[in-house]
DNA sequence: CCCCTATCCTGAGGGC
DNA sequence: TGCCCTCAGGATAGGG
């Protein structure tokens, strides 16, 4: 499932792939794939405008027009943004197709049609509660101990729901909570106003560096994430304790436990995590 | 405020 | 070979 690092990966490959490229044809099979505005006049939105930079907020892509306009993308669970040749055979649940001045061919793909786009000002796309109000990039400078603790400090919530809740802190999700504790050696199911300082400080450590490591890894293939070119990232096999419930911990040897927090599923390591 | 559950949805995998 | 069941989960809404 994709998070921060597979949308950051997706974010640079679309910007080398699609910044100056003109808009030719749209077209969209899946309308309620677009949840603003209808998405039945997407096409006449967006042809015959050029895509400029590609940002990413969270887990949220957002690709900048030349009307000042953006094109949200959130890939939920399934999701691919593709870029490919224009005649490239359509997969089974691609559900929007723009064609590029280049030859190329920009698809949003979504078997399981948890991903939404959307289309307009950022301020449109705020006001319409398509994009949400995202907390702190965990990559950026303002990632600091005291952004942290505003998050973890004072609520009685576990770890684990309180790192996935957008709000707090933008981009993490199943898989890199996971890794992030078990890096800094915290039990996800732990009650956030119980951490010591010192578990609040490894965390901080800790979550930039699995989110780093795995955009230097192209990200983690673990369900069907594929980047712009419909490759797969190698982060999936770095991967300490997600997916490895029941399996010996490669630091200790002992069996990784499997839970339910927050409705996900939630593994670590008992004896590494305390 | 926070938890849990249902909802959306398809494909993979297990059991028979 | 195929059918049914369960499970996977990001975001959101509704109930307790």
């Amino acid at each position: 499932m994709p998070e921060l690092p597979e949308v950051e990966t997706v974010a640079r490959d679309l910007r080398a792939a699609v910044s100056g490229r003109r808009i030719e044809h749209v077209s969209v099979d899946r309308p309620d794939i677009v949840r603003f505005p209808d998405g039945r006049i997407l096409p006449e939105l967006l042809t015959g405008q050029r895509f400029e930079n590609v940002d990413r907020r969270g887990k949220y892509l957002l690709l900048e027009l030349d009307s000042g306009d953006e094109l949200m993308v959130h890939l939920g669970m399934t999701g691919h943004l593709l870029v490919c040749d224009a005649d490239a055979p359509v997969a089974k649940h691609t559900h929007i197709r723009a064609s590029l001045d280049d030859g190329n061919e920009l698809r949003f793909d979504d078997a399981r049609r948890f991903g939404r786009v959307a289309y307009g000002s950022r301020e449109a796309l705020t006001a319409a509660r398509v994009l949400p109000k995202l907390g702190v990039e965990p990559l950026s400078d303002a990632f600091s101990q005291e952004q942290l603790d505003a998050v973890l400090r004072k609520t009685t919530r576990t770890v684990k729901a309180a790192l996935l809740d957008q709000k707090g802190v933008a981009g993490l999700g199943n898989i890199y909570i996971d890794e992030a504790c078990f890096l800094a050696g915290v039990r996800p199911t732990r009650r956030c106003h119980r951490l010591t300082r010192r578990e609040r400080a490894a965390l901080l450590d800790a979550i930039p560096r699995v989110l780093t490591a795995a955009v230097a890894n192209r990200g983690s293939s673990v369900d069907d994430y594929r980047d712009v070119w419909n490759a797969r990232g190698s982060n999936q096999e770095r991967l300490q304790v997600y997916g490895r419930g029941g399996l010996p911990c490669f630091v200790c040897g002992t069996t990784l436990r499997r839970t339910t927090t927050a409705g996900r599923t939630t593994v670590y390591c008992p004896h590494c995590q305390r």
